[in-house]
DNA sequence: GTTCCCATGTAACGGGTTACATGATTGA
DNA sequence: TCAATCATGTAACCCGTTACATGGGAAC
């Protein structure tokens, strides 16, 4: 149920149409809660029907500009101080290091050499969208920022983690090696 | 489409019932990539259509053991050597973190003292598991113990973000009472 | 004999993705 | 006038969850 609350979450911060609200999506929440375009118009109409934004202006080309009710801020509110928030984790990067063991160990030093590769490139990409973010200072650039430091906390982890694992592997591979000779 | 992986990777270790696999990603696999029995048994049944898998044996009770076929070990290493696997990423803790600014500075900091509690309370498990299990040196053992080992590298990195990110809100909140005075 | 565990399946529903379909407005 | 952009919607399909449904075998 968590698209709902993205949506909850943007329009609290400012009323806005489904193009905007995808617009926004596709930006700042790409890496956080990705959402198509059918999901949202689909969920937008849900909402209304719930009662929890409405219609608040109609513009051009049947634009149609969404804002929060009360008791949408009630469940956003709810949503955000709920006590014990569900862990489900579903991550296809963990399922792929779980069976590593299926290749030998050089490929697997390989691959997790990628591994720490792409996490430097990401890194990169992270904190060039930092600095040249950390300017402004609206609602949404301050969300993403915070978002954005969590982010490059957890690819320094996973890149520490994958050089360590390589080491690992790698150590192992050149045992077979030795052994071998 | 990784439940498919999931399958074919813990069939390449061993052959298994749906309900011994079913077992397996109730201990092993929960944190990675969580499944239920419906869509164990729908997914063995594809997989076979698919020659990926095979029954090996019937046992009693109906029961069938299912064996990976040379497709499937191929299918099986070309997932694991992608080139460029996929990031699609969405997670309902990050989407709680991006709106936190609709909290007021001194809930914010409550709940992510809330997180922090909750990191270390989990890594505790994840260190006990971890300590339970070195005796282990089986397929299944080592790659749990490789995941294990992310997972406490990555909840460590959460709960130093969250500790930084309450410290933040929580000297903003001294501010406003500062101010206020 | 009855309870627990082994063992497999189906059906309904909701969320997410892709593709299709349409049309108004702006600016070059 | 033509292209780009704004703007909204629907339909088919796949994946995942919950609940329902069934029955064999082992141990007590």
């Amino acid at each position: 149920m968590s698209l709902r609350h993205a949506l909850l979450g943007l329009l609290a911060i400012k009323s806005a149409s489904g193009y905007d609200l995808l617009r926004t999506f596709e930006t700042s929440l790409a890496q956080v809660w990705p959402a198509t375009q059918s999901q949202v118009y689909g969920e937008l109409g849900k909402l209304t029907t719930a009662g929890l934004t409405e219609v608040s202006t109609c513009g051009p080309r049947g634009r149609k500009e969404y804002a929060i009710t009360t008791a949408g801020r009630q469940e956003l509110r709810d949503w955000l101080l709920e006590p014990q928030p569900p862990r489900v984790v579903r991550s296809a990067a963990l399922l792929r290091f779980f069976f590593l063991g299926q290749l030998d160990r050089t490929e697997a030093a390989a691959m997790l050499h990628a591994e720490v590769e792409w996490a430097t490139q990401y890194l990169a990409q992270l904190r060039a969208i930092e600095t040249m973010t950390a300017k402004y200072d609206d609602e949404l650039s301050r969300a993403g920022r915070l978002v954005l430091d969590y982010g490059i906390s957890n690819t320094t982890a996973h890149r520490e983690w994958a050089r360590r694992t390589r080491q690992h592997f790698a150590a192992e591979a050149d045992q077979d090696a030795g052994s071998a000779e």
